[in-house]
DNA sequence: ACAAGCGGGACCTCCCGTTAAT
DNA sequence: ATTAACGGGAGGTCCCGCTTGT
């Protein structure tokens, strides 16, 4: 079984993120990543026009693992902030426990700094994100749990909150505990609600 | 009067810092650096070894800049709150109006995941710029002014959250206005002293 | 014909061979061997993915040289004695009238001192000239025109004094005529036959 | 005591012979030569115009170094043959047990080949090595103890084996027992003697 | 769609020799 | 005699993107 239907395209944009979020961008090359997809160069070229193109490529890819990890967790509960928690758990884990995670975002948004259009390709998916958690922080004041009046300005707190808890979990292990996630979870849960 | 007494290898780490947070680190070569400086690359050499070294030199300049920024600002007030809310429009406003300083430090972040010395430089800095801010968040708690129990926890949530801002405003520039800082500094405020 | 069938990478370990043996390996760069070979340097990285892969090639080759030259001299003639003799004559040529040859045995040598992969190397091809010998004086013995009780023991001998003669051939020009030559044959002779 | 009376000028050749011997002409820099003499570079220079000269110097040094250990190695004795004995001790020594003297003697028979100015500094120290080594063979004749006709040219052929024993002992490690010393000195004697 | 090979160039590393000052 | 600092440049490593052929 050597991944029919799959086309060569998406695994390409697959193996690229994959080494690319272990390496950041700069040490990974496209023979690397024509290697790991078991074709060569050339092949890679026919597929996509230059290094750019395949970070986007790889960009796409970790969007969709993302709302594919959250919608999965959000069918878990109908309770509003029961769902709520266990998505911030999610994006929790990400930033305390995978570091690919924590390499792969940084190189994007380092890399978006100096280029529009792996700046504007972040900015549609954190908006997404953002949308997400709006909704879900809405969803808690409509069942009277809270008094949260704009969901929109919760979430974006709570985002940065986030940030900054993945950038901490880099130099401080030691806050990347089972502990350590409940606490975070539970801090980000009264952002959010504004308790 | 053309720089007597600084050292050129100051000089040199200035000139790495400023095109750095201009450019990143990929971006920058030796030469240019050099060049900056008004030397060679193998004058270069003699003061730095290898472009690591020079990085970190860049960085502890950077640490340097914020030190001296951050005093500054402390020494315009003797009021614990006020001192505070001077020290994080200092922080807010680096986030929000100075690329280089985006820049810069996000490269340090991406790098710091795979560098091991780099990670540990930057460990270093970010713990003094915590044990900074808890002291301040400590002495508004002695003013009475709050009831702050954990200085230092709070001034965790609070660096994360500003490490998050810097993020946002990389991709909404709308909110890059005074009226945007005057309420990251208020909303700062607020996580920092737990009101 | 512009040489098909022989790979490029073999024409490259060629040229670099060449190149090595006129002047040594420091003093050879990349840029040259790829010129004589008819590519640049990005070619040549591409079979060859350091200078020391592309030295260790280079020995492959003049081992293979050797060997060639070795065979065609043995099969001029049946007699044990006259194959050794010229056998013999030929690595005497070598060391007299070919400064190539000297060169490039004696760069292989300097760098087999400071690098483990290179000296394996060496050592394997001197294992086979000394078999080689070994087997050529054994066929003397047999053909009971010598007593020689340890055919290896008279070739280790034997060697030794031709890495000698080398030596002094490029000191003593003077010892490098038709006359030179025969004494040091007919002497090497008396070396490995123990008369 | 700082070394006082030997002037700086030896202590570099000194020095350049000690680094030399140990990784090669290649891989020492002017830097490390300075380094390991207490100086700078700058200082060096003083001392000597370029690096070959300061190669030459290092040769000078190593040709002392010899002739001073056979000289008191002769003094250890007055009967010839065993007086040639331990000076062939002390050159197969040198090739069996000291990996610097082969180092150094390789490297300068490599550039020997490529530069004249070497080439006649180590040919001059080799045609005293073979003069005195004539001088000791032919007391040997004198002594009537042995038919030596031509004391150079049995010289000569000794010289050549040694060489090769001093690149066997590189490649074969397990030659370099005293055992070993033992044979290659008798072994050498025969050649010497013609025995 | 894919493979092999190639071209061109950027960049870091490294080192020799020089100079101004002491 | 000695030092800090510098200039200039060579060379190995590395990689992106292209071409050709199948």
């Amino acid at each position: 079984m050597v991944e029919k239907g799959k086309p060569m395209r998406e695994k390409l944009a697959r193996c690229a993120f994959e080494l690319f979020a272990r390496s950041g961008f700069g040490k990974v090359n496209l023979d690397a990543i024509a290697a790991q997809a078991g074709v060569t160069k050339g092949s890679l070229y026919w597929h996509y026009r230059s290094k750019k193109e395949l970070i986007l490529a790889a960009c796409d890819h970790y969007y969709q693992l993302w709302v594919a990890r959250a919608k999965a967790e959000m069918e878990t509960t109908s309770d509003p902030i029961e769902r709520l928690r266990r998505v911030l758990g999610c994006s929790v884990d990400s930033c305390l426990f995978d570091r690919d995670n924590r390499v792969f975002t940084t190189e994007i948004f380092a890399m978006g700094l100096q280029d529009e259009q792996v700046r504007e390709s972040w900015a549609g998916f954190y908006d997404m994100v953002r949308r997400l958690y709006a909704q879900l922080i809405a969803a808690c004041a409509e069942a009277e749990c809270t008094d949260t009046r704009n969901p929109t300005l919760a979430a974006d707190w709570m985002l940065a909150t986030i940030e900054g808890i993945k950038q901490r979990a880099a130099f401080e292990p030691e806050i990347c505990t089972s502990e350590g996630r409940e606490e975070m979870v539970e801090g980000l849960l009264r952002i959010a609600l504004q308790r």
